[in-house]
DNA sequence: CGCGGTGTTGAGACCTGTCAAGACGTGTGG
DNA sequence: CCACACGTCTTGACAGGTCTCAACACCGCG
């Protein structure tokens, strides 16, 4: 049921089978979410948190002339709400890109958990702490790539972070965003990431169809979208 | 000398005395940087975090193209990479944009310290997850927001940010940073980052002169970047 | 079969970038 | 004390990337 976020723990450092059993235990309960529902409404009391289990969330914030942008993605095994432990509301919401499961963990259970393991506490910590990495290579992305650049580097970021939960084929990775929530990501209107996802495909480097996406040259991905999986710390070490 | 920093948690939840005291003894030195100078560079092996005693800082990534895009400002009383104790390197530089004095908490004497005290631990916790919070409000201004509008937003922010560690003067703060710079802060060239700050003047909203920010219509400024404080987590409350 | 959401395309507008030149101000060396 | 150099700020003309508006195609689903 854990798996994929126990892989993505364990790709940052050791989890023994006791801390394994603690994290576990922390899950209270699963719920569901049909599509396009928000999961959780900003400034709302929170006292528990969401684990992923099934399905794409985001981050998402509303603006007054009613457009909306989406600040990270999550998939399955990502803690969306983690920090909320801590904040106690969130600044965002949280929104179901498709039909979501998740695992709900109590506040009071998380801190006894996690008083009674530093290690896990730490671990947590530098979890929401490679949210706030992602969030300034988007920061970035928006501030100062083109369009055709900011694009290429979100897929090659899925494509790296689906890779560590065991989500992916090849280079090849479902991918349910419709254009519209696409160009909410990378700030773009629906109408220009369209010609952008086309000049994408006319280089050779994606192709994107049937709610699937299928990176056809990575290396010149990466090269458009100056992506280096560096800030995603993709590395086993003690924390 | 660590007033600002007390400051700034003690608007989030209560701090003990014998807390205050575990703070200070994780500081083992001091050091200083003159202006433009990187504190902490990007992957470079920490076993040490700052706390920025004075001055301004800032977090940058430098691009294939030269240029270079800010992620975040810090403040006297900001630890600016305490997320440094989970990740082990940053994703990013730490840059001194005016001159600036740290103190040196090495990240034997955080562990020992975090440790022992649960609470602490998760209120820098917290504070990392309110630097988060901070680059997702960037991430929608630059992704949805006008010049005029991000600029409004940032001097907003830095008001709301500088009145909690008690550095303002009314509606008017210190401001060193050059149009350049500022300009990396919102995703602008400082051609048009001079345009925009007329624009703001002309409109009679705030004045920008000899390094000195001065807001003069806080509502109409607020208004026009759309800014809420919420995302700053001004609210004490146990953590 | 019709409908609503999504994707596609075109034309024109507009915001921001680029390039270039000059003004201003401050610190330094002669 | 002056001359100069360098960084910063300011302004203008023009280019170009992205948005807006509008129309239509496509498709899954009730």
């Amino acid at each position: 049921m854990i798996e994929a976020h126990l892989r993505k723990l364990r790709a940052r450092d050791d989890v023994s089978q006791e801390e394994e059993r603690a994290i576990l235990a922390m899950i209270s309960d699963v719920r569901e979410f049909p599509a396009d529902r928000v999961v959780v409404r900003r400034r709302q009391d929170l006292k528990e948190s969401l684990l992923l289990l099934d399905g794409w969330a985001a981050r998402t914030k509303d603006l007054r002339d009613g457009g909306r942008q989406i600040s990270e993605l999550a998939f399955s095994g990502d803690f969306t709400d983690m920090h909320g432990f801590t904040m106690k509301r969130l600044d965002h919401n949280i929104t179901a890109i498709t039909r979501c499961r998740f695992a709900v963990a109590p506040h009071d259970r998380v801190l006894d958990t996690l008083t009674r393991h530093p290690h896990l506490m730490r671990l947590y910590w530098l979890m929401t702490n490679i949210d706030g990495s992602i969030h300034r290579e988007w920061t970035v992305s928006l501030g100062r790539r083109s369009a055709l650049s900011r694009m290429a580097h979100l897929f090659c970021e899925i494509l790296e972070r689906l890779k560590v939960a065991g989500l992916t084929d090849g280079n090849s990775y479902d991918f349910p965003l419709t254009q519209q929530e696409l160009g909410e990501c990378i700030g773009l209107t629906s109408v220009h990431v369209n010609r952008t996802l086309q000049a994408l495909r006319r280089q050779g480097l994606i192709q994107v169809e049937n709610r699937r996406a299928t990176i056809l040259d990575l290396e010149s991905l990466q090269s458009v979208g100056e992506f280096d999986p560096d800030y995603l710390i993709l590395e086993k070490r003690p924390r």
